[in-house]
DNA sequence: TTCAATGCAAAGTGTTTGCAAGCTA
DNA sequence: TAGCTTGCAAACACTTTGCATTGAA
């Protein structure tokens, strides 16, 4: 985990070197998902948004061209997972994959080294320089199997 | 692999147990699943059908619908990945992972013994009933690899 | 002063639903 | 025949785009 400035510093400095504006509004973007627990939806930092910098007025619109700017450039990145759409958190968490529930749409997070190794190993077999890879476990957490039965 | 007209009868067997109709449009949206080798959009299920059973002039909510049906009688899965949205794959094939290049587009499929063992392991320890997963490895192939250098 | 970025609203996507007609049991 | 299913089109929800305006460099 890396501090928020130290974050912040990297997205002025990307956006300088692209000749690009810097903007209060990517600027809030990308501190909302810092700041964030968990994933979240185009629409739920909006409306985090709308709750933690009410000042702001920004539109649904730039938050999904701030999202994508952001995911273009490497400082977030998104998972799809069921109905809830495309969910976002930010790069600087340490690697870690993903067990979801399909019932109610909670998202652990893990991290297994043995996994990493045999993943670099099968990438070596198959001649392919592999720059990032995403895992996903589908299934049904405790709660929920505790509601069915 | 189980053989096709099995999991039809299984169809059959569940539509007759749940008093609903046995129709055409769901067998054959469930034998395009059988027959893919790849997980297939709700789109690219009603092109299939377009192509291969043309006389069936099958609309796009049927396919929706008898996608949902299936999903529920857990004859086939759904999982979602990337940007293409939601993704279906009949649950009677060989389970295996992806090797994507990101640069022409070609995956690969394979398998591991060991990550598989070390998921059910992560899946245990979470408490997660896993009923599927899918795991994507990003990168160069080697042909590519060729050209780019 | 320039032109990237924004907010708004309209236009696109992909998916679901209402309904009359069709078809299975 | 009864009522589940269908095809069609309209409705929906989510996301992107066009455009005039704002604002960073």
């Amino acid at each position: 985990m890396v501090r928020s400035e130290e974050v912040i510093d990297e997205l002025k400095r990307i956006v300088k070197q692209k000749g690009l504006k810097y903007t209060e509004q990517r600027e809030i973007v990308l501190n909302i998902l810092l700041n964030a627990n968990e994933h979240l939806t185009a629409e739920e930092v909006y409306n985090l948004i709308k709750e933690k910098n009410p000042e702001s007025n920004i539109g649904i619109a730039t938050v999904y061209r701030a999202l994508g700017f952001l995911e273009d450039v490497n400082l977030i990145t998104s998972i799809t997972f069921g109905t809830d759409g495309k969910k976002y958190e930010s790069n600087f968490k340490d690697h870690h994959d993903h067990l979801i529930c399909t019932n109610c749409g909670k998202i652990v997070e893990f991290m297994d080294d043995e996994i990493e190794k045999r993943q670099d190993k099968i990438a070596k077999k198959n001649k392919f320089r592999v720059t990032s890879h995403s895992m996903q476990l589908y299934g049904i957490c405790s709660e929920c199997q505790k509601k069915q039965s």
